[in-house]
DNA sequence: CACGGTATAATTGTATACATAAATACGATT
DNA sequence: AATCGTATTTATGTATACAATTATACCGTG
């Protein structure tokens, strides 16, 4: 059995609509219709019906018999999932230490090296995709698929106010060297020490972005 | 705009597989085929490759170019599960205990009695539906819907367990009493209480079934 | 007898045709 | 002029036909 998995379009489909929601190019209470979308995107029903159904699952968008509302996600979520991160992102940070390997710390070191490079070259879009990363990583790492599928949507969710903390050349720096802190500690395969500053890590992310009451 | 949404059969057919999985009557390894899910359930392919995609998104299965391979839960999950829970489930009672109404007190003692009842009765199945109905609603109450998103689906994958837990005549009685101590603690409009409450009754819950060690 | 290639079958992915339901627009009637 | 009923439009739900890929079985050949 090769089995191996092509991306299919509606996979495609979901990833690009996921997005497009999630950036705010489509925005709560947006209206769409399948038909419009499969002249937009150039593929035929089955596929968009798919990733539809499979965003109304994660509460992007609802489907009606009459077309399709976009959900998004409010300022009440944002506040919401970073209590929620609070909580259990020190839970994947303590989990990794516990087991993490070499291989997997020199990815983490990597991760960590070129996201200090794009904080000096003030990149934001290369701190987010680095920032996200290493958070993912940790999740991985933690050997806790559940604990994986909780937060990652949670991140997902939050992506556009990440972005926009880290083009902050301040916060951005801070959030680096938070980074580094959790990473020193997962070297040291210190549980309590990881945990520790991944809170504070979290605690100190949630305060900068729920400061700006701009973004929503 | 009437907007009456019906169940569709994909939904249906969503709910019956998920319920086959998390029940154990599909296991772990077991594969299927889409046609042969169009013999057993009677409809056609597109609502059950409806369904099976957003089965795949919950990691119950996976869907290869070969067949669709049934992964469930594992003995490793429902530990991962019970450490979320014991870290996010107090902040739902803590939330709740924020804004609850009276209407929504009354609706928590109902579900509340009529679980004493069924304990009473040594009835598992009424016992733990109105366990499920009883977090359910404190979720609910919490005016989180990311909270109410994260928790469900966790609770969802343990439901069999817990089916299990309550089955044990001891185990029901001390649950339900727990469930009344959050109960007060709600009416009172105590968030460290009710939160303390929660966190103690998930706590006692993962010792009690995690020691259960036939059951995976 | 072993091995390799080709044909076949079985599977999911995709497109499209048809069914169904509801909101809207239009016309007739009072 | 207002209102009720009906036809039409528009939307998603469902079924089925077709495409593409790959494992498997079979047959021929060395």
């Amino acid at each position: 059995m090769f089995e191996h998995k092509t991306i299919s379009l509606s996979d495609q489909v979901f990833e690009r609509l996921e997005d497009e929601i999630l950036w705010g190019n489509y925005q709560r209470g947006d209206t769409l219709t399948e038909m419009k979308l499969v002249t937009d995107l150039g593929v035929s029903r089955t596929p968009i019906r798919d990733a539809l159904h499979r965003l109304e699952q994660e509460r992007l968008i609802e489907i009606t018999p009459r077309g399709i509302l976009v959900l998004g996600v409010t300022g009440k979520d944002l506040a919401d999932i970073y209590a929620i991160r609070i909580r259990i992102e020190g839970l994947a940070a303590r989990e990794a230490a516990k087991y993490i390997t070499d291989d997997q710390l020199a990815e983490l070191k990597e991760t960590l090296e070129l996201q200090e490079f794009y904080v000096g070259k003030q990149n934001p879009d290369g701190i987010k995709i680095m920032d996200s990363q290493f958070h993912s990583l940790i999740c991985q790492f933690s050997g806790s698929a559940i604990l994986y599928d909780t937060i990652i949507p949670l991140h997902k969710k939050i992506q556009r106010y990440r972005r926009a903390a880290v083009s902050v050349n301040e916060r951005a720096q801070e959030s680096v060297q938070e980074h580094r802190a959790i990473y020193e500690a997962l070297v040291k395969r210190d549980s309590d020490e990881a945990e520790h500053y991944m809170v504070e890590h979290v605690r100190k992310a949630r305060d900068y972005t729920l400061q700006q009451e701009d973004w929503l």
